[in-house]
DNA sequence: GGTTAAGTCGAGGGTGCCCTCGAATTCTGT
DNA sequence: ACAGAATTCGAGGGCACCCTCGACTTAACC
């Protein structure tokens, strides 16, 4: 899988990784669409040394976002764990905006259309795999609205993600309302 | 109020108008933030002419949204005279985001922070006056969970701005959904 | 018809971001 | 130390949008 050319060069290595640093900062203070040059200037590298590490702004997403997707495999073991369906559902949602709610970086990927990174992609599909089961058992319980679907879901992550943005301190009270419109 | 100057010139009269139809359109089918240059062409005038009659954006937005805005004391209206408060309330939501979902310049409008225009301001306030006499309504016939503000709708409309540009066909449900978390 | 104020036009300057490429530099192995 | 390969640098071209201004055109009034 890992292509083990050469290795890089001392210098190199080093820029690359200050490269990854400023854009890990960039991406959660101001989101996805943060300027390269702006990326370049606070790893103190030209923004032709940027072009020649990471070619495309997806080669930084793909580098930085399986880590923090991670995540979304901990909230998800974490609810599939609670044994009541209903606790284990809502508390998913609580903490899967929480960890939208603290970088702007992972509120973007997961609010819009997946980058073309398939590392990235697949950590999706992961945690949507948690969160269908996740509804199916609170389906199979009769504690969720006998119609609701992934689908829904991702709707309720783009809306989440707005009010984040907008509003960072009352996404909390917004789901709340939401999910107790989901009841059964 | 209405500063009438010396009128305009035939040709000038003809461009103006001109101008708002195109950008009526364009803001409806694009959102505000349509080039003024696409506007422009349009219009098919030249872009030193639209800055002659609509020196910024606003400009435009000040123009063209109070008569959208209309609507908003339409829908309003509609709603007091309802006599179910729960009615009322939910009916006015489903009226106002249908109204957003077909315009996209409104929906921008309805959204974000509000253009320096004052008629548009005053509209929106207008606006906020008959959903808080609807929500006042509610909670005072107790179908309303005792806790929801104006502020809540305020997110709330941020919100629908994005389901309705991200999947324009579920806003509905979505809505439907947030709606039913709200009965008391 | 001639005068002139009003209106029109669009080239062009400014900004911010994207991305490339050749010259200059620096690391690395011998 | 040196050669050669790898890396760095940043000026600069491209693009999309913003907005201005002076030369040209035209409607309006006598």
């Amino acid at each position: 899988m890992v292509t083990a050319s050469r290795p890089l060069r001392a210098d190199a290595a080093r820029n690359r990784d200050k490269l990854l640093v400023a854009a890990t900062e960039l991406f959660a203070e101001r989101g996805l669409d943060v300027p390269l040059e702006h990326i370049a200037r606070r790893a103190e590298v030209s923004i032709g040394t940027l072009y020649k590490h990471f070619p495309t702004r997806d080669d930084f997403v793909a580098q930085i976002f399986p880590q923090r997707l991670a995540a979304l495999d901990v909230i998800g073991d974490r609810a599939l764990a609670e044994p009541d369906p209903w606790q284990a559902f809502a508390g998913y949602l609580d903490d899967l905006y929480a960890l939208q709610a603290e970088d702007r970086g992972l509120n973007d990927v997961l609010a819009r259309d997946l980058p073309n990174a398939p590392e990235v992609v697949s950590a999706c599909h992961r945690g949507a795999g948690h969160a269908g089961t996740l509804i199916d058992r609170a389906l199979a319980a009769g504690v969720l609205r006998a119609d609701y679907s992934i689908a829904d879901l991702a709707t309720l992550t783009r809306a989440m993600a707005q009010v984040i943005r907008d509003s960072p301190g009352e996404w909390r009270r917004f789901l709340s309302i939401y999910v107790e419109g989901l009841r059964a």
